[in-house]
DNA sequence: TCTGAAACCACTTAACT
DNA sequence: AGTTAAGTGGTTTCAGA
């Protein structure tokens, strides 16, 4: 990856629906040189995909919680990854260091479908300890992995 | 918004770089009318942006952490927005409710740049308390919001 | 707000450097 | 790995419903 590589992702980031022709006319590269280079970035992986960032409140969905949990034992992972992976509100576990195993951020509707939600987690077998965090405001939020 | 806004909302976030043609044929909506109502959802800011998704695995950015820190008044936050605006490394920053004030999920290359992004946070004037927690592994990692 | 036709522009293919 | 040029296909505009 080179630095022409590098300005047709950093511009992919700010618009993914830029045209060749203008990554053609910006970075001064012929366009079927620039969609050769944009073919190998999506087969090689490096753009995972293009997605379109919605305005939460213009979609319903006002609330934001962290939530934190422990297991009694580590053999429950699989399952509680396939509940995750179900949950469409939960959008980020992570496997954490510290006092709990996992943390999940949580964009929801309100606090009704927050604390049904809390309550399908709690179920999930082996989960013995949690803890919620609303989030208030957001400062940034910015996609995970940027190009300088 | 009806429910063919919601259609093309959903693979717009499936893909953002999804042809008119395709939605068209797809939604069975002539491209014209599409590139209207596209028009329209960006124009009123429900599309906020949209934005390619890289493997964080490919350009070197292989340490998430979720920093945790409290002031010792409110009356910090606004250098403390712009500092966290300013450190291209943090991808998230919220106020939220709890022990702390504010949680900032990070993304860098190693411990070392973490360490120095860790030593900047806590010049920043205010800053009394802070708890760093490292992401040993992401479960799931999606887009905030999202049409189902 | 939609459709269909035409004009315009972007993308791909192919031959070549 | 790149270019130019031709051909293909996607997008926009406009007239009309």
């Amino acid at each position: 990856m080179d630095d022409i590589d590098k300005k047709i992702l950093k511009r992919l980031q700010e618009n993914a629906r830029v045209t060749i022709s203008v990554l053609s006319s910006e970075i001064s590269l012929s366009m079927p040189a620039i969609s050769e280079r944009l073919k190998k970035l999506e087969a090689s992986g490096v753009i995972k995909q293009y997605t379109a960032i919605l305005n939460p409140e213009l979609v319903d969905k006002q609330l934001m919680a962290l939530v934190y949990l422990s297991f009694d034992n580590p053999s429950h992972g699989d399952s509680f990854k396939n509940f995750v992976v179900g949950e469409s509100d939960i959008k980020e576990c992570f496997y954490i260091t510290g006092d709990f195993d996992y943390s999940l951020k949580i964009i929801t509707q309100n606090t009704t479908t927050l604390e049904n939600l809390l309550t399908r987690i709690k179920e999930q077998t082996g989960v013995i300890k949690t803890q919620t965090i609303v989030v208030l405001s957001s400062i940034i939020d910015r996609p995970s992995v940027t190009i300088e």
